[in-house]
DNA sequence: CTCGGTGACTGAACCGGTTCAGTACGTGAA
DNA sequence: TTCACGTACTGAACCGGTTCAGTCACCGAG
């Protein structure tokens, strides 16, 4: 160690300096750490995480998409800003990796496990029986949900109460005068979409809709184009469509406008995530805001208090907030 | 080692089988990695990197955003996907950093070096007078650039020559009848904000047009909306427009519809980047194509090759292609 | 039968930290 | 003066790999 050659020091008094431990005296310590930031030192990452006990200071994050199709969402973007934000304080990095499927997303974590390249995981897009969580308790991988509050395994969740935003949206279309409403959901085997469709169809009975279904699609633009263009072009169409994510409802936005749909006034278009898109749009889409920046930096909070050997609880997030905007209205016809 | 025991050698020669180096008898080594293989071993990516010569198996992105407003631009994960698929082959996994400026970009930089995060890095966005090139001549930390040819500091460099899409566009819009263009830009500080801005003015004084200027903005959609509601409350307002990005562009859209311009008919709407969103509004918008997940493909294959110690020459990406969609037309009063 | 050479493998050093068991020194009390 | 004790520090083991210098057995040539 050159620093303790430099201080003419044992390398374990710098050490005790450095990690401000007892063992040093105060002078000793404050000459040891200018000369360390003098010299630009910095203790090796590897050479810390070999030794018994270390931890390798970086966290995983798996994003299963198609690699090419990637990209457009902001959700994902905006929650990996919130996860670094809130790590960077702690001197924690993060591992991003794209997968295809969830089977090469368990063998990153394997991999990653196998190999130490990180302290703990964060689980994005919880499914119906997902085999993530199981397989986490046999790794030596903590790990914290986005999602649940089911189905995680006993792992520790941040989960959002989407039922709530969903009886919202239904009793503002129905107050609007909607009696026809169409949700297009996500893919259905993710536990957030059957979570919604359960409350929207709840909701609707109560508001005592006409028609009230949900089909899925798979949260990509040409899906939600393809889908939409179906739903118009039915004998009834419904007067108002729910999208579960933002890029949907764009999509959405432009077919009505190419098949002559006048949005709102003959069709209200409600979008779940509210990115900047559904603000720039023309007709504006009311959507569902969530603070997904501040959802990334408390799931990055737990996780460093997991890896701290705390006992975390389940957190639920902040409820979304409707915002209308100009793609909602009373149908005028 | 607790393979070593199983297999009743010694370490060594565990290491060897695993590395596929001669020291092994085809017997033992095939012992070796089927041991290791029921037993779900993978060496200690921390031990590996520690030994003399040995590599931490990772490389580092910073992304210079501000945090909160990042990941509307579908540009980086596009690339993040393209990087981390060619890098996955060689099973080396990805940083991602954001930071809030170059002045936090660069100590990232050098945290990384110290700590021996990673063993290079990709940096993007090059500036006009960047210092970044220089810095890493004095970090020990190999990098390649994405953008350039200049200005890089003698670093390995993946450009693009945005001259020619610029032609391409204004011959285009030159072709349909318009005289008046004005481009919005990106930052001035972007180096290949200055390219296009040179290749433009070029391009204008020879198709011999009436008006053509570039104003700058910030990549942001409402920093498009904004100019474009300045530029067409003119007197004489321009018949097309140009933007740096698909977000702008976007935007741009947007206030015309708000404003009552016509599109294509009253004013023409050209995007860079192309995405999915650029196909999902209407009308469709005309954009500059380029396959950014294979310049990620590419820029990390580059930085791979450059690890291995091999000689690393600059290349040029395949052109953008101008993609002729609804946004664009003759004018038609 | 001996010698040289080669292939297979072992033992130990090394990377750069952390941590624990000692050691040396100074101080205050008996 | 002696003893106990706390503080400041050292030396060495340890983490889990890689690598290099040896060692040993075996084989073919002379």
């Amino acid at each position: 160690m050159d620093i303790a050659k430099a201080a003419g020091v044992s390398k374990g008094a710098v050490s005790y300096a450095l990690n401000g431990r007892p063992g040093v005296s105060e002078t000793t310590r404050e000459r040891i750490l200018s000369i360390a930031s003098d010299l630009g030192w910095a203790p090796s990452n590897p050479a810390r995480a070999l030794a018994p006990g270390g931890r390798v200071g970086a966290i995983g994050m798996v994003v299963d998409r198609p690699a090419r199709s990637l990209g457009i969402e902001p959700f994902f973007m905006q929650l990996v800003s919130g996860v670094e934000t809130e790590l960077a304080a702690a001197g924690i990095d993060l591992m991003l990796q794209v997968a295809e499927d969830i089977g090469s997303e368990l063998a990153v974590y394997r991999r990653w496990a196998a190999e130490r390249r990180v302290d703990g995981v964060v689980i994005v897009d919880l499914r119906v029986d997902d085999p993530r969580p199981e397989a986490m308790g046999v790794l030596p991988l903590p790990a914290v949900v986005l999602g649940g509050p089911g189905g995680t395994g006993g792992l520790p969740c941040l989960y959002t109460d989407d039922g709530a935003s969903v009886r919202e949206v239904v009793h503002y279309l129905a107050a609007l005068g909607h009696r026809r409403i169409v949700r297009v959901a996500g893919p259905e085997d993710f536990v957030h979409t059957g979570d919604r469709t359960l409350a929207f169809q709840e909701a609707a009975r109560r508001a005592g809709l006409e028609e009230a279904r949900t089909v899925h699609a798979d949260y990509t633009g040409e899906a939600g184009g393809r889908t939409t263009r179906r739903l118009l072009a039915a004998a009834e169409p419904p007067t108002a469509l729910v999208y579960d994510n933002d890029l949907m409802a764009l999509a959405g936005l432009g077919v009505a406008s190419e098949m002559g749909v006048k949005v709102p006034s003959q069709l209200s278009i409600v979008a779940w995530d509210d990115s900047a898109l559904c603000r720039l749009v023309r007709p504006s889409l009311t959507a569902i805001s969530r603070d997904v920046f501040g959802h990334g930096r408390i799931v990055a909070e737990m996780l460093n208090r997991l890896l701290a050997g705390e006992r975390v609880e389940d957190r639920e997030t902040p409820l979304g907030e409707l915002q209308p905007r100009g793609s909602t209205g009373p149908l005028t016809p």
